[in-house]
DNA sequence: GTTTAGGATTGG
């Protein structure tokens, strides 16, 4: 997740991976596949940042495709984009109307404010890592000026548009002088993942060369983990920015200084030159490109580099070697204080028997079996020490990279939970070592990198198979990819077998239907399909007194009706219960003028000396709102109506209280503004506010929809409430299933 | 504005 800044004369096709696609805005729809595909337009409007939490936003914004591709002239051209978390953030501080975008990683959805702004009847939705903005600056922001501040890079990156950049020089090898601050390019010839220091911070050790031939050693010392270098493999090739040169052993090497920062690409000849980094934006320009194919092309032509990295997979593994091993982790469980088991595959056979280890299913964490098939594939791989703490932290599904694993043939004895069951001589067991020595360690790849799209083919190419030689098998479990998941706190249970207890006799379909309502039954069915596909489409409010089901409002809607709400300006009188007064919209660091909207408070809490519980806002938008939230325990926003103060549509939440909205039945509510009664209670909540508003409060709750049949008839089923959750887990389409 | 580590395997 970034946004780029690319620099002049390179447009916003220079950085763009290019397995990326481009599709014009028209094209767009509900339910494309859009992986690998990007859209490009002109920012025309940049929404405000909305806070929706201390460290989450929401920003929205409309770009219109304004090149050739417009040729489909009554086509949509232009189109909401809807950005959130700190991709908003950073989108907010480095992108202007009128910049020219191209975006990765976005998922389409329905735009809920189509009718009213005539733009495409979709929007865009960009969160999570894989969402990107590639920004190309179209117009300077101020006249070219020499005054341009030199604080961090990240300014310098903007300002390459404002001034001709001040250019980056990077620093031969062979021409570190001692004590200088340096900027380096280099080719990794060994690097151990960052490992905890004693002190304060992750370190980083590396050691790059390039055409100087001169080898140089690098510690990089940095709090956060994601500020080190994304090293994968030797041969990978690193842009440092304010390393400090300094000697030791009679030999300089290179350690961060304040300001430090680093890029990281792949070092394969030809490849895409994506860039690697934590860094919100960075320059980069054509040179930087022709350095980085430089040192990848001079790199190959050297035989006595490293080969390019020591990977072998699982079929090619040597008995007593050591290797790097990319692989998807399935399932991992706690051995003892000092080693867990990491369950892994990389969809190859290997031609050694792999030790089996027996481990207790409450201690694993995925599913604790797989078919025998595949389990014939799955690697244990025992972690020691230091290592213990770092796979604490994976999640089953995500690919990593294991580097120095050594093979091992089964002689010695298994630890732990395992150390009852016989030792299987000449299988092959599989040990990360504690310590870093020779670079060991694991690291999480990124869906996206070749090595993983390699190792997902060759998976998909054994399932494939799999299906055409066992179709009943029908294995959901092998598109698992998704963690135990919680619920009010709770784990669920995300098993791939549930053996039911009922006593009852299946009955068929048909069966069921013909039956009078009430009854319980036990069928077994095949699941046609399900939805929604995604959780988080599950959520929806449910009232319990007209038993209605509704979904949770989209935020542009809600946005909207609170943005008409803000514009209105008619005379009202305040109720005869209430204070009237003012409240600062704090936190416009902006500085031009100090905001602020009109507050009604309870006179009752005010002299009870809970000012601050309960108040009633008005002519916010949602985002001042949200803002508020922070401060304001209990937020009903409000506005005037027939010379009255009222509560706003109940389209929109009634009540913010922290994070949280609340929403009122439209039906069921009698909603009108009154003062709630609190006296001897401790703590104002929801149910107190709605009681004394006359609002119908609405529940949260998850509903699925599955659409099972058997060879009698189909029949829809819904589950609720907590079914929801753990049906996701475990079902795939396809897959036959007793539910009762 | 200090410190950390400073490649180099045998070990369950």
């Amino acid at each position: 997740m970034a946004v780029y800044i690319l620099s002049e004369g390179s447009g916003p096709g220079s950085l763009v991976p290019p397995h990326l696609t481009r599709i014009p805005i028209s094209l767009l729809s509900p339910g494309i596949n859009c992986t690998n595909k990007t859209v490009k337009g002109k920012v025309i409007h940049k929404g405000p940042l909305v806070r929706v939490e201390a460290d989450d936003f929401i920003l929205k914004t409309v770009i219109k495709e304004d090149d050739a591709m417009e040729s489909v002239c009554s086509q949509k051209t232009s189109i909401n984009i809807v950005i959130f978390g700190a991709l908003a953030e950073s989108f907010s501080h480095r992108v202007s109307t009128g910049d020219v975008v191209l975006l990765s990683g976005f998922t389409v959805g329905k735009s809920p404010t189509a009718n009213k702004d005539k733009l495409h009847p979709c929007n865009l939705l960009l969160s999570g890592d894989d969402a990107c903005v590639y920004v190309s600056k179209q117009k300077p922001p101020h006249p070219r000026s020499p005054l341009v501040s030199k604080r961090s890079s990240l300014i310098s990156a903007e300002g390459s548009r404002m001034v001709k950049a001040p250019k980056y020089t990077y620093v031969r090898l062979d021409e570190l002088k001692n004590e200088s601050v340096v900027n380096v390019y280099g080719v990794v010839v060994f690097f151990k993942q960052p490992f905890k220091s004693r002190g304060t911070d992750y370190c980083s050790s590396l050691k790059i060369t390039d055409q100087s031939e001169h080898k140089v050693g690098c510690t990089i010392f940095c709090e956060r983990l994601e500020d080190h270098p994304k090293i994968f493999h030797t041969g990978d090739i690193v842009r440092m920015h304010r390393v400090k040169v300094k000697i030791y052993n009679n030999s300089l090497t290179l350690v961060n200084t304040s300001g430090f920062s680093v890029v990281t690409f792949h070092g394969t000849v030809g490849g895409a030159v994506e860039p690697r980094t934590s860094s919100k934006t960075f320059h980069f320009d054509e040179d930087d490109r022709r350095t980085v194919e430089e040192l990848r092309s001079w790199a190959a032509s050297q035989t006595l580099l490293p080969s390019v990295s020591a990977a072998v997979p699982l079929s090619a593994v040597q008995p007593s070697a050591y290797f790097d091993l990319t692989c998807q982790l399935l399932a991992k469980a706690t051995v003892d204080t000092t080693c867990t088991l990491l369950r892994v595959w990389d969809g190859t056979r290997c031609p050694h028997p792999l030790l089996k280890v027996i481990v207790d299913p409450n201690v694993t964490e995925g599913p604790s079996s797989f078919s025998k098939q595949k389990e014939s594939l799955i690697a244990n791989v025992l972690v020691y020490d230091n290592h213990v703490e770092f796979a604490r932290q994976l999640k089953p599904g995500a690919f990593l990279r294991i580097y120095n694993l050594r093979a091992i043939l089964g002689s010695t004895k298994v630890p732990g939970l395992t150390c009852s069951q016989p030792v299987e001589v000449g299988h092959l067991a599989f040990h990360l070592h504690g310590g870093t020595s020779y670079g060991r360690g694991i690291r999480v790849l990124p869906e996206n990198s070749p090595d993983v799209q390699e190792v997902k083919r060759v998976m998909e190419e054994f399932l494939q198979e799999q299906d055409d030689e066992f179709p009943e098998l029908n294995d959901s479990e092998l598109v698992w990819s998704t963690p135990p998941e919680f619920l009010d706190g709770e784990a669920v249970d995300c098993q791939t077998v549930k053996t039911c207890r009922h006593q009852l006799q299946p009955v068929t379909l048909s069966q069921v239907k013909q039956s009078d309502a009430g009854q319980v039954h036990h069928v077994r069915v095949q699941l046609r399909s399900y939805e929604p596909h995604r959780l988080h489409q599950a959520l929806k409010l449910f009232c319990s007194r007209c038993t209605s089901i509704q979904d949770i409002p989209d935020d542009e809607l809600v946005a909207a009706i609170f943005s008409e709400a803000s514009k209105c300006s008619e005379a009202y009188s305040p109720p005869p219960w209430a204070l009237s007064g003012h409240v600062d919209l704090a936190g416009d660091t902006s500085g031009a003028q100090q905001l602020s909207r009109s507050v009604h408070i309870s006179t009752k809490l005010m002299t009870e000396g809970k000012t601050d519980q309960l108040i009633f806002l008005m002519g916010c938008t949602l985002e001042e709102t949200c803002h508020l939230a922070a401060t304001y325990q209990n937020i009903v926003p409000v506005s005037s109506s027939g010379g009255q103060l009222a509560l706003l549509d109940l389209s929109v939440p009634f009540l913010f209280r922290g994070r949280k909205r609340y929403y009122g039945c439209k039906r069921c509510s009698e909603a009108a503004l009154r003062e709630p009664s609190t006296e001897g209670m401790q703590m104002i909540d929801e149910k107190i506010i709605a009681e004394a508003l006359g609002v119908q409060l609405l529940q949260l709750v998850l509903l699925m929809k599955l659409e099972l049949q058997d060879a009698t008839d189909t029949l829809d089923v819904f589950l609720w409430k907590h079914a929801g959750h753990w049906v996701r887990g475990w079902v795939q389409p396809g897959q036959v299933t007793t539910p009762s």
